[in-house]
DNA sequence: AGGCTAGGTGTACGATGTACACCATGTCAA
DNA sequence: TTGACATGGTGTACATCGTACACCTAGCCT
């Protein structure tokens, strides 16, 4: 179960004494450091120059952990500037997720994983459902709308479709520079894989696919699908 | 690494003889009796009469076997029909990527957490892209596309949002019958969910969210802008 | 016949999450 | 001031996991 952060503060800041904040804190700091599979309940208390089973007095276990530092991040998701209309007011809000989860790489994961549902990203949620609600949507199309936006609430969409052609194997550090006889297999059995591949790579001056532009483009294609509905007296059924 | 399943049938069917196939085919069988989170080495091993370090000889390691289960299932999607318009057969293709997800409910996650594409997964992908650039759709667009559809391709969106008022806890079994005093808390901290999920409730008798209905409201979305960009003469930049 | 190889066995190691009993220290009531 | 009690860090221990490594055995090909 998800253990609130209320912190008692007996002796707030004793040398050494951990707290469920620190504990959070230091989790998180070590995910940003070296990725959330290196992230053990051992190598935090060693972290923390403390013995392992000491966190288990701040948290619940690895779940509660996770879920009690995606809540500490999603917390300060900062909130759009007032006055702007909806559409502006989602775009905002999900874009400040997507920003926070370039500063934590992991977070995407742990997202995933997560099994709990914590009151700041219950908050979150329902934020999002407030400005599309603001904007005069019935509570059935936000609803809809939130269904349609999915992950994208969360800063993300899922990348079942990415670039880089010959990459059945593991992600190498490096570009490596593409076999030519490698792609001209690979174009054979996946023509359009490869056809698209190539078609980025010569638009683009890197030859990189530009991530971003991906992900505002989705973004954008899905709110003006919801607006128009919205603008058409769309209604279930 | 993924190995290719060219199995060499030196003798076909020797008694309690395993082969790679016969490995996934137990593995996946396994999986959907009893979830893939116990689909370990050594449970696997001994469902098969044998001993663990035996699948290491028709197996790399675990994410090879999950990888291979993967793509043992996307490798029989069903096509569909020829003949249809691009747009229904893009639909079709998703829709039994869905379908699949319904017999193998670890599917997706095994989807999730999978960090090799198969043979399969790239025909997969490429069937799609494909059908999209029969449409007429320039490879730029496709691109696009494949990227607003995300996650869609394989057959769900991700529930960033979903029903039922109070879960924050883990799901139960039965469906616990709504304590209303926590019902009014939750209602003040998490109005607009709140609301949601009562005017769902309240709209379907059993109060249940159709997340088919929604999965196909989600699609048709996507398809339909994408489609009249297209109409729309669309280009990049 | 004899060796090669494909494939199943046995043992062993290092990690992980966490249960449980223990003990130190600070707070507060008597 | 003293003693009880709670809070929180310690130590040991266990089950489970993936998998490395050496071994052995049976079937095929020359």
């Amino acid at each position: 179960m998800y253990t609130m952060s209320s912190e008692p503060p007996p002796t707030p800041r004793a040398a050494g004494r951990l707290s469920r904040s620190g504990v959070l804190e230091a989790a998180v700091a070590l995910a940003d450091r070296e990725g959330l599979e290196s992230l053990s309940m051992r190598r935090l208390a060693s972290e923390l120059g403390v013995v392992p089973m000491a966190l288990y007095k701040h948290v619940a276990d690895k779940d509660d952990l996770v879920a009690g530092m995606i809540d500490q991040i999603v917390a300060d998701y900062r909130a759009p500037q007032p006055g702007l209309d909806w559409r502006a007011a989602v775009r905002g809000r999900i874009m400040a997720a997507r920003d926070a989860l370039h500063e934590h790489p992991w977070l995407r994961s742990a997202l995933e994983r997560a099994t709990q549902r914590t009151p700041a990203v219950l908050g979150h949620m329902d934020a999002v459902a407030g400005e599309l609600r603001r904007g005069g949507l019935s509570y059935d199309l936000v609803h809809h709308a939130m269904h349609a936006l999915g992950h994208r609430i969360w800063g993300f969409s899922p990348e079942a479709f990415s670039d880089g052609a010959g990459s059945t194997t593991a992600p190498d550090a490096e570009p490596a520079p593409v076999d030519p006889a490698q792609l001209a297999a690979m174009a054979e059995r996946y023509p359009h894989v490869v056809a698209i591949a190539l078609d980025t790579a010569q638009r683009a001056p890197g030859g990189a696919c530009d991530t971003e532009a991906e992900f505002a483009f989705t973004l954008d294609l899905l709110l003006d699908a919801v607006s128009s509905l919205h603008a058409a007296g769309w209604r279930s059924r």
